[in-house]
This record gives structure tokens, C-alpha cells and sequence, in this order.
DNA sequence: GTAATATATGAACAGTTATTCATATATTGA
DNA sequence: TCAATATATGAATAACTGTTCATATATTAC
């Protein structure tokens, strides 16, 4: 296979695209932490801690499932920096990392033209 | 087991969240979004069409792989509005298909600490 | 210490997904 | 029409991932 030989614009992009490539270990870790959002139940676990933080049992309440699931869910979004968390109590709060995470999801729903 | 019960601004958090969750059908679209971008093959396509359109062959040059999986991962990130295309001779020039993708990706990586 | 509540986790299974290979379609030029 | 180039796609396999179930850990109240 032959790389087309058009437009000199086209070659230009192709030659910055390859030159300022992130690297590897970047590009696996913005990745990982869109894998960790791109799942229902976990991105409406990020819907429900839009409105503040919540203990793990009131996110189960909001979202569905069982708290063992929602466990699990926490714990990728925890791992992959899109929740933080602080125990009171008995209770662990669940809450979005910082302003970034809701930033990256309204910018979603506005792209998508989804009214939330 | 019995949702805790404590400060009650954590529980008009819980009852807002439940109220406000998006519907079902917008939630497993932006999931699907969200997963477009999550494989690190696609997501160097992104980075690489940053700099402007660029035909099939030049974003396998971009960032490898073969053709074939390169094609199918375009098809991916076009059927869930990720990019665009466009017939030009020959060629399929692919582009970002608008500036929310831009945005998102440059918030995920000021999120992550990693310069792009 | 014991019971109760809240949360986390390991293992296993089921469903999903990315890649490869072979091949098909579409455009261009002769 | 034929050959060459560019892109797309169907099927198969291998790897990954989410959920469930059972159980473990941690905190509080008694």
C-alpha cells in the first residue's frame, strides 16, 4: 500500500500528527480513565455525585444494582482518578475528583445534545 | 442493609441525584461516547487528526497497526459522532467532528497532568 | 468482646470487544 | 474494460470486562 500523495496540507497534518503523538504511557492512561467513564453504571454514578458527595449505599440507591457491583464501579473510578473519597463514620463519601470530571461530561451531553 | 443516615445535606444529595438522573437512553449514549474514545488505538487517532484531516493511510502511518484495524476503528468513532468524513477522490479524509472533541480530550489531559 | 451496619474484594461465569485474515467495494487512469 | 490504489467489512478467535455470590474488613454501639 501506496500513502497517497495529495493536497500538501494533508501531508503536513500527517507529519505534526506524527511528531507530537503523546506518549504511549499518556496516551494509556487518558484511555483508561475514558474506559472508566464510558460505562453506564458507572457514568451514572457520576450523575448522581453531580449534586455532592454520597455515601456508597445512597449511590446504590440512586443508580440501581447491588452494593456489591456499585463497590466495584467505585473502585475503577477511585483507580482511575474520576472519584475521590473520605470516610465519616461508618460511611465512605463518594464525590466527582474535581472540576474537570463535570467539565468532560457536560461538554459530552452538549455534543450529544442531551439535556441533563 | 439500611441506607445511612446521617448530615442531611448528604441526603438531599441522594434524593437531587435520583431526581435529576438522566434518562436511560441519553446515559448509554454518552456511555457509548465516553468507550469510543476509551481504546488507547482510538485515541491516538484523535490525537493525530488534532492538526486537520488526514486520509486513512496517513493515520495508519500516524499510529500504526494495520489498515484494516485502523478502518474499523474509524468506523467506531464515526457511527458514534466521534469524527467525520469526507469522500475526496481516492481518498477518505477523516476529521474531528467538532470542537467538544477537541475540548475533551485537552480537559482529560489537564485532568491527568499530562502534557499533549 | 459481640452484634450490627457499611463497605470492599476474590473467584467464576457470561457477555463484549479488538485484532487478524481474507475479501469486497469504490475510484482513478490507461 | 483492466489494473492499481484506497478503503471497508464479515467471520473467527483471543483477550478483556461487568456482574454475581460468598465472604472479608472496618467502624460503631452495647
Amino acid at each position: 500500500m501506496t500513502v497517497c500523495n495529495h493536497e500538501e496540507e494533508h501531508l503536513q497534518a500527517a507529519e505534526r500528527a506524527k511528531r507530537s503523538m503523546p506518549k504511549e504511557e499518556d496516551v494509556m492512561r487518558v484511555a483508561a480513565s475514558f474506559k472508566a467513564i464510558s460505562e453506564p453504571c458507572r457514568l451514572k454514578i457520576l450523575f448522581a455525585l453531580r449534586h455532592g458527595e454520597m455515601c456508597v449505599l445512597h449511590i446504590v440507591g440512586a443508580v440501581g444494582g447491588t452494593q456489591s457491583a456499585v463497590s466495584h464501579q467505585l473502585r475503577i473510578l477511585k483507580a482511575n482518578g474520576v472519584v475521590k473519597s473520605r470516610r465519616e463514620g461508618q460511611n465512605i463519601l463518594y464525590s466527582l475528583d474535581d472540576e474537570h470530571v463535570l467539565a468532560v461530561l457536560e461538554l459530552a451531553c452538549a455534543h450529544l445534545h442531551c439535556h441533563i
